[in-house]
DNA sequence: TCAATAATAT
DNA sequence: AATATTATTG
């Protein structure tokens, strides 16, 4: 048992390429995958599959699975982001509290620990299916004046990014999420959302990349300064901004609305934004608490 | 063995 | 609910 990733029927992909499962299976128990998935549930004793023993199984947090977290999280914003919480609006079956909280416990750490730090690479995905969204990996311009005169004064905690209300958004209007979507961290930007929504970028890099490309003033270090005693391919992010640098760029321009859209970046356009939101069955704008 | 990740305990 | 610890896996 133990993983349920078998099941992917195309046999292409270990993974299952898309959620589209509404309701994912957290442990499926079907052990036909050719003989292997040896019980590891020692407590489990044949008989009925259903839920005599859907105790021990393990979940495992796939792409799809974590979105929906993520997606979830997001909607209740870091004050309802409370594990029974998140379950109930991830709504998938099978899925306990715990696992819920165990996984929120990942999530946080992870963030705390790679959001005060330099670049947030985000963790590594397990699920290639879904690559950015940018296949020609163009590369991302940024402004000269990049030293940031924006005053983004401190560095925010991380789970209370602060909601900048009163800040002019992208769009036309002054909406966004007002808990913001705090999202730097899922293995894809944004699940769904294609390039159209969050822009393109459209500039080849100038060639004084070389520091920082974040808006924050932190960014990928500069190899050429590096040590590579290891003689490692390092520098190849320099003339190949990887996709990671583009997500970086953009997962950036996502979690501060507030700041100048780097070069580049095409604001989302109102419907855009909306449109997507409705894919992910947000018809209505939540003024802030989802609680009741 | 070790690191990563999820389960379980506090 | 949050955090700490343990267990499992690759």
């Amino acid at each position: 048992m133990v993983k349920e990733e078998a099941d992917s029927v195309d046999g292409a992909k270990g993974e299952r390429t898309v959620d589209s499962h509404p309701q994912d299976r957290v442990n499926s128990e079907d052990s036909r995958a050719g003989a292997e998935k040896p019980n590891t549930v020692s407590g489990l004793h044949s008989s009925r599959p259903n839920k005599a023993n859907r105790k021990k199984l393990k979940v495992d947090w796939t792409t799809e699975l974590h979105k929906k977290f993520v997606q979830a999280v997001d909607q209740l914003g870091i004050d309802q982001a409370i594990p029974s919480r998140i379950l109930e609006l991830m709504k998938v079956e099978g899925l306990t509290r715990h696992n819920v909280a165990s996984h929120l416990q990942k999530y946080r750490m992870h963030k705390r620990h790679l959001l005060p730090k330099e670049d947030d690479r985000r963790w590594p995905q397990r699920d290639q299916t879904q690559r950015s969204c940018h296949p020609h990996k163009p590369i991302m311009a940024f402004p000269p004046y990049h030293s940031n005169p924006v005053p983004v004064g401190p560095v925010y905690p991380m789970w209370g990014t602060p909601h900048p209300a009163s800040i002019q958004t992208w769009g036309s209007q002054g909406y966004y999420y007002p808990w913001q979507p705090t999202e730097s961290w899922q293995w894809k930007p944004y699940p769904g959302v294609h390039a159209d929504a969050w822009g393109c970028p459209v500039m080849p890099i100038p060639q004084g990349n070389c520091s920082t490309f974040t808006q924050n003033g932190y960014g990928f270090h500069c190899s050429s300064t590096m040590d590579n005693r290891s003689g490692m391919p390092q520098n190849s992010i320099q003339h190949q901004p990887a996709e990671e640098v583009i997500d970086e760029v953009v997962k950036e321009a996502i979690n501060k609305p507030w700041l100048p859209l780097p070069l580049g970046l095409k604001p989302p356009s109102t419907d855009s934004v909306l449109a997507e939101l409705s894919r992910q069955g947000i018809s209505t704008i939540p003024p802030r608490n989802q609680r009741l």
